[in-house]
DNA sequence: TATTAAAGTGATCAAATGATCAATAAGGAA
DNA sequence: TTCCTTATTGATCATTTGATCACTTTAATA
């Protein structure tokens, strides 16, 4: 007799479902954007697509609970340590935050998310941009300083300039994420050694450049 | 008596309807993505929605012709010599033509377009990247070796860390503009300084990378 | 084994949206 | 002024898609 393909519906426990419907959004969502289906959601699962309506009241929420999924549980308290931990070369520190960091965020879905979320105007975003700009670039300017004995941070705050210089090398990085993920341009896997220049170059021309700006 | 508006309905020449409705589909699929309805487009146009199909069989019509509108016409060749006038210093090329090209290119319909078009996968993209890669990075990476008596080409062909590093700059320079018309986080409107000094970083540090990769 | 709480589904609704078409009217030509 | 081409529109269709609900099935428990 043909083997007809028989569905067992299969029963899972409350928060296992919820789960799994969160891990295939998170997949779904960064491959097709935020205006996938929820019949195609569904059909992925292997779920009907009203069950959907019984885990989350609407699609919006199913939304949100990616980015909290995707955006919290990346970023690692102990980098703003590492950045700041002068018994080390600022060489040697900013080649291992790049490299752990770009470990957790190179990633498919982290990175489309990010863009599909920043697109549409979801203010989630802004939180990450200002988390840079905090915890990383200021990191990197305030080291720079203290590495060239430049002026004090309590007598000339950061400048623009030099955040933008810091803007720089971070987008730069971010970029080969963004050619590889967004426009699939990229195929190679590691980019340690990218990273590892680009950083070379900053430290080597980066002083030159913020002592200008500083004379000023 | 109450001055209802009375709409008076107004004829245009094929020609002028349909560049009318081109301008406004390049402003409105810029803001909302390439989701955007029809119907909302012809209110913004002042016309009725089944006018649109007079002009263009489908909606992919209009679409295409969107990024035909706001790809072409961007790229003025004369950058391509400019970059390899050995007569001017490399700093001063390099700043003249970033000038001009952010010039020509940070803008909000022609960076979220490309983000749009890049994230549906439209490879009309890839072929801008390789316009950068072939034409601006390979110059750069030439003129550096030129600048400092690097191998020559012939001997030694561009590597790939060369390229990674040009990608960084470029990367960088690029990703104002995507904090600036994508995420809506950069409210400057000039970036000549930041721009300078990205430049000026990359010619004090490049050539000791560039130096130590060549030696391998 | 019988009971039952709740996980899961098919059928269906309502709104949104791309597309079509017969009817209307603007404006240049005769 | 009249005529006629064709730009333009209101009404409408078909499909897609988020959401609802009555009904079915599973599996833990008594």
């Amino acid at each position: 007799m043909p083997q007809t393909k028989i569905k067992k519906r299969k029963r899972l426990s409350r928060d296992e479902r919820e789960q799994q419907i969160i891990d295939e959004a998170v997949r779904y969502f960064a491959e097709v954007g935020f205006d996938g289906q929820t019949r195609e959601l569904a059909r992925r699962l292997g779920i009907s697509q009203p069950l959907l309506f019984r885990y989350f009241p609407t699609k919006g929420d199913i939304v949100k609970r990616v980015y909290e999924e995707v955006y919290l549980r990346r970023w690692q308290p102990q980098w703003e340590d590492l950045l700041s931990d002068r018994s080390r070369p600022l060489s040697d520190r900013l080649n291992q935050f790049y490299h752990e960091y770009t470990n957790a965020i190179f990633e498919f879905e982290w990175v489309r998310i990010l863009v599909f979320s920043g697109i549409k105007g979801v203010t989630l975003y802004q939180q990450y941009l200002k988390l840079i700009h905090d915890k990383v670039l200021d990191r990197i300017c305030t080291e720079l300083r203290a590495e060239h004995n430049f002026p004090d941070l309590k007598k000339t705050p950061l400048t623009e300039r030099e955040f933008d210089l810091a803007w720089n090398l971070h987008g730069g990085i971010f970029y080969i994420a963004i050619r590889k993920f967004i426009y699939g341009s990229e195929k190679r896997e590691n980019f340690d050694a990218a990273i590892e220049d680009s950083i070379a170059v900053f430290l080597a021309g980066a002083p030159t450049v913020f002592e200008a700006i500083l004379e000023d």
